[in-house]
DNA sequence: TTTCTATCTTACCGGTGGGTAAGATATCAG
DNA sequence: CTGATATCTTACCCACCGGTAAGATAGAAA
């Protein structure tokens, strides 16, 4: 039954989401459905296999969000937004968050390549569209990589303290991000890219 | 000895950042200290003792990072550069990785409360910067919240990818970073907060 | 009924890792 | 020398956890 395979790893992504993968034991996973722990090796093999599930399902919702954003014609700053705003959306989801806030360290050396070239190939699609707005003129010239690295982190860093039930809803925070990464928090800019408007309060 | 002490400290949080706490046993510990595992027992307590104290040596250089900045005068805009310039300074440095990158679920309730606490104040103290910032016209009228914690989550992601020996210095980051956040990517901006400069390729 | 498969259970194994017991060595005080 | 303290070792304990063995139950096929 696959509907049952599916109950396993949505637990299980929410246990390792709770708890930390180190810390879910396969007694927590099959407790919480109401099994016993050998019952959950009909569906998969081993534990580390309900990880790299929950890691392919969450690859799999940021797949989809990317290509959308490249058949978008625009500019390389609209690019950027559009993909601020789809990011933020898939890290409010579960097995989205599990793709970044999970450890790669405890993946054994064949799945942790396959995570870390899926997330280059993630920040390689970044820095092309800031690369992009550089080069029409959408956005400010500057380093591509720390550029991307700070927008990633921003977006990366929301399945850190998001809570589904929380204040903040996932709309709410994708528009905003888009917004503050893009525009930045200064109010009046007239043409100096470094220059600091300096009013004294 | 206090100096084997704090050797003790180095070595085990350079571990935990390279493997995880979890990952990290004590014999690793005392593995690369050429010491055997029950001597570690002289200089603490149990593993969450070295785990701490690695915590508040972190938080320490943080905070005078922020006592610093507070005295600085200037528009809030100006204050929320100088945090971010020198929080990203400080996430380069193991103690201060630690402070953000090590999991707090490791932590048993006690110690777990003080460094969320101490994670609250950090993030009050940055919203209460950009407050200052839009009351003073420096900064576009946002939603503060949200804003710090993209801001946040930008220079908190740098300790999961900063390598000591890497490509980009510390200085470099932090100065982009500064500028990229407050400034954001956009090139040209007359005015208009919401507006992008839709100058087509 | 018989038999095969899917699903799940109880009971168990073996390795790992935090932590301790007990003692060895050395240094220093008196 | 005598004791006290600091530092460190070998040997060990025990709880936990991933994973397995072996069998129970039930439904489908024939």
């Amino acid at each position: 039954m696959a509907t049952k395979r599916e109950a396993v790893l949505k637990t299980a992504a929410q246990l390792f989401l709770e708890k930390s993968y180190g810390r879910t034991s396969m007694n927590d996973v099959a407790d919480r459905l109401n099994i016993t722990k050998p019952a959950l090796y009909h569906y998969f093999d081993n534990k580390e296999d309900i990880l790299i599930e929950c890691y392919r399902l969450g690859v799999g919702l940021i797949e989809e969000t990317l290509n959308e954003i490249a058949d978008h014609c625009g500019t390389g700053l609209q690019k950027v937004e559009a993909f601020i705003y789809s990011y933020a959306t898939v890290m409010t989801l579960n097995f989205g968050r599990c793709v970044m806030r999970l450890d790669e360290g405890d993946l054994t050396s064949g799945a942790r390549t396959e995570v870390r070239n899926y997330k280059r190939k993630i920040d390689r699609r970044l820095r092309g569209f800031i690369q992009e707005g550089i080069d029409d003129g959408s956005i400010a010239p500057c380093d591509t990589k720390i550029a991307a690295f700070a927008i990633a982190g921003a977006l990366n860093w929301i399945c850190m303290w998001y809570e589904p039930d929380g204040a903040l809803s996932s709309e709410e925070i994708a528009a905003q991000f888009a917004r503050t990464l893009t525009q930045g928090l200064v109010a009046g800019k007239r043409g100096g890219r470094l220059r600091i408007v300096s009013k004294q309060e």
